[in-house]
DNA sequence: CACTTTGTGCAACAAATGTTTCATGGCCGA
DNA sequence: TCGGCCATGAAACATTTGTTGCACAAAGTG
């Protein structure tokens, strides 16, 4: 008999569906089109949606090599699993040498982030700028490399809410500002791992303040992420180079800025026109060339 | 407080935690972190692994609201369903108002910005790090929102070369360094349009010096980038939203300080672990927890 | 036709699951 | 110091889970 393709349980079942008897069939179509649920709910439930009887998994699983259904659908879950969000599968590792390797390390590089932008949840995002939106004043906090991308938020909010954004900080490290919180203002710290006392200590205070506190970070389980209403994720560690990658938390904090301009309407777009007309009166910027 | 979001339950669980009991927090957290495994292994197993009382799931999810832990296992199994998670080929592009406009535009300024990065050259980047590589003194430009990426870039190249990278402009808008530029020294300036009237006198000065000009810009007509022996060009105008999109302009800052790090060598990498050894003792960071 | 083999549903089974109760110990206010 | 309260772990509980034995029907074989 032919090896069969051991790389998934999904392909070990594809593979011998057809040998199967006709309800194994059934039952065994029905699990690779809704594997997901497979892996969540019992097998008298699938049986139920499924409209067939329960044995059929457990003999649909002794069919295909599992000892049981149990151990078909751990199969499945570690198959599933998010851990391994590496799709840079079957890349060629091997350690690049000559002129071309610093060339191939940026590609890389950049092919990574760019992969890791879409995978950033955009829910999240729209309803953390409806909460700045809903915010009287807003506070902006991040730390070492974190901070360009907190000024970056500070700048472009303050483009058009410029009495009410404010860096954390900005006077000085030890200016933290911490007892200025109140009820109805928004807080938004950023940071990933290894993170740092001050920010952990500013969502803190957030916290305790009763203001809205929006956590821009790299994982779920950040500390300044706990009693965070909104939290915002982005893959730090999903590119090659030294450094954690920073370009999923600016995107994040351009698409937070574009979406509360947005929702700002036309009072929004004036305060921007009115700070734009400034700037050009300044002549800050080079006048366009025909 | 704040209007909670009632959005996905390991926010509300988020929320909730501060004002738990100790040991639910513990349980929390672990949930928090391993909500995969939450929604696929049993109650007991999680127990097992988090160290905790199995009756402590069973409270945490009465705490937060839910009738039980599989009610809250629900939830967090349908929050997970992939079906939602893949909002990208199919997406329903027709609906640009009511309540998931916002949704709609952060997805399409993620994906504009992600298709933009793997357009950004590679080739450009890796001479330009070679430049810093080889300069004896690396100083760094950026105005307005610009500002967060030359901070960056000075942080990062600042990890494994610290007394020889310097931001013009630290001490103030006037600090302009300009009369410091020397041969052998490699000058970043980084803009796009409009261009600010500083950053073009830097590149002047710059060129004039003798000094390497890296110009990171968003079009090789840039006037910073004239006469600069690198140019280095992201999209600033790819993607949708009321502001240009920076993350083309990080990635390249990223990627440069990068690659800088490895032409480094052993010798980087010893100055990178001595800055971490020094902010690890200075307990800037939040220790790990097991 | 008799007999075996195989597929299938049903029901009973033991094991595991989530929940509840109870006893214990620490904490705070009176 | 006492008494009530809450947090917590262990054990008992009813329920649900995956499994298996059995009966029956259909197909294959002599």
């Amino acid at each position: 008999m032919a090896e069969p393709a051991k790389s998934s349980p999904l392909s070990e079942l594809r593979i011998a569906l057809p040998s199967l008897p006709m309800r194994l069939q059934e039952v065994g179509r029905f699990v690779a089109a809704n594997d997901y649920d497979a892996t969540t709910r019992s097998m008298r439930d699938l049986a139920a949606v499924a409209g067939a009887d329960p044995a059929a998994f457990t003999r649909l699983a002794k069919a295909i090599g599992y000892s049981g259904w149990d151990e078909l659908r751990a199969a499945l879950t570690e198959a599933r699993r998010p851990s391994q969000i590496a799709p840079f599968s079957g890349r060629a590792r091997s350690r690049r040498h000559g002129p071309n390797a610093d060339v191939a390390l940026v590609t890389d590089k950049l092919e990574a982030e760019a992969a890791g932008l879409p995978r950033i949840p955009a829910q999240p995002i729209a309803e953390a700028a409806r909460a700045l939106h809903d915010a009287k004043r807003i506070w902006i906090t991040g730390y070492r490399s974190c901070r360009s991308v907190a000024e970056l938020l500070n700048y472009e909010l303050r483009l058009f809410r410029p009495e009410q954004v404010q860096l954390v900080g900005a006077s000085g490290p030890d200016d933290l500002d911490l007892g200025a919180f109140r009820p109805g203002e928004a807080v938004i710290v950023i940071g990933f791992m290894p993170y740092t006392h001050a920010s952990v200590r500013v969502a803190q205070a957030a916290y305790r303040a009763g203001a809205a506190l929006i956590a821009i970070a790299d994982s779920s389980s950040a500390p300044m992420a706990e009693g965070a209403d909104h939290v915002l994720l982005f893959e730090a560690a999903s590119s090659p180079g030294f450094f954690p990658s920073l370009t999923g938390a600016i995107a994040i904090a351009q698409s937070l800025a574009a979406v509360t301009f947005s929702l700002g309407g036309t009072a929004a777009k004036k305060r921007l026109e009115n700070t734009e007309a400034r700037l050009a009166a300044a002549s800050t910027y080079v006048s366009e060339k025909g």
